[in-house]
DNA sequence: TGGCTTTCTGAACCCGTGCTGAGTGGGAGG
DNA sequence: CCTCCCACTCAGCACGGGTTCAGAAAGCCA
């Protein structure tokens, strides 16, 4: 899952980037309104960590003309204390959730796998797969029972194709949903790690749509 | 289903390339108002993305001209980020939706599958045949339940005569929509298509009406 | 009915895509 | 500094799918 983080001190930033990488996602920085504002626009992101009050162009601003603009994507926001209007506002604007800073880590990555599980409409954070089971809140999964260890790539793209289940899903489209930034195109890394899933989880579960991509049966209940 | 892209930065040109033939459509290009308007008055295209603001003729003047000659294919103008005038001036000169630069590839695609569904009067993403089951949001196909899986070819085939189910098809109407650019005339792969069809979605649905072309009966709700 | 055309379908071909095992490099942790 | 594990590269191979071809079947018309 890929993450744009928008905040403007240094200290918070640096902190936000190693957790939040830590925790498996793929994150990208931005430092000031100017920067999120033309990221949001052009990288397709899973969601949002946005930092209100920030220099140039001010968060609520930011927010306000992605969500003008029609662009979906979960966005959580980091309010003060207990600035209780930053609150509200932000929310009127469009945010999904918020967060009050200082914050725990954990809460934060909690929040995010379920903000990103409801954006594609799934309610619950188990998904089965036959007897593959994926639970996206402790990033676990488990086959016939029995918990299988992936790699933080194998996990994120199971995942990403769980998230997406039933339709053809692209290797561009994983691609930019794996990484940060730009990635060398022509490499079949992708094609490696499904390898390796489809040995860990079984054959059959993983089916590849020639020319469009890999697709996940949908979940049966 | 065969679009014409009109899109005179090399960049956006080729990503649109990417992501719509990804998506299965038959993608062609062209750079520039003239050559758009000569292709779009030529070939049967399903859609048409349009990028305003072209070099040498605007591609209001040719969706206008194209309006006027009685063209009807649904064309979906691309605009800059918050042109208003942009949106509205294409709106009356007969485009059937936009969509604001930049935008996620994804929602491009999903918003060109309804348009040429519409266009084709088909209001839902699904359309039953007896037990054969097409969902268009998905590029799947089921038959009494069970999925199917459908090559390339095969899947766009059998969409095409679900969109204009009801009456015969001819093939050469099926190859000026299934592939972008010539192709080979006196050539059986159309049909050899249809066998394949046939036998992995049944006998009895898709009708050959000789001399003709192929028939699918109509949608039974 | 006979001859002609159109369509069907199994088999074979060939190219591109995808798969996979082995090997390299680098980062984290001990 | 060493070790381990993970990500990545590479190359050879397998397979799928689009195409072609040929012979069989089915319509159509005289």
């Amino acid at each position: 899952m890929r993450l744009l983080v928008v905040e403007d001190t240094a200290a918070l930033a640096g902190q936000l980037r190693q957790g939040l990488s830590e925790s498996g996602f793929a994150v990208d920085m931005a430092l000031d309104g100017e920067e999120a504002q033309h990221l949001g626009d052009t990288e397709p992101y899973d969601a949002v960590v946005l930092d209100l009050g920030l220099p140039r162009v001010d968060g609520l601003t930011v927010l306000r003309r992605w969500r003008a603009a029609g662009r979906a994507m979960p966005v959580l926001i980091l309010t003060a204390r207990d600035s209780w209007t930053e609150k509200v506002e932000g929310l009127n604007a469009g945010a999904d959730d918020y967060l009050a800073k200082p914050f725990a880590m954990a809460e934060l990555v909690a929040r995010l796998n379920a903000l990103i599980r409801r954006a594609n409409g799934v309610s619950k954070p188990e998904l089965v797969f036959g007897e593959v089971r994926l639970d996206t809140a402790t990033r676990s999964v488990s086959r016939a029972g029995a918990h299988v260890r992936l790699t933080a790539l194998e996990y994120g793209l199971f995942a990403y194709l769980a998230l997406h289940a039933g339709r053809p899903v692209s290797k561009t489209e994983l691609t930019e949903h794996l990484y940060s930034q730009d990635f060398d195109r022509d490499s079949n890394t992708l094609e490696v790690i499904v390898a390796r899933l489809r040995r860990k989880l079984g054959d059959g579960l993983i089916e590849t749509v020639r020319g469009q991509g890999y697709r996940l049966q949908p979940a049966s209940a």
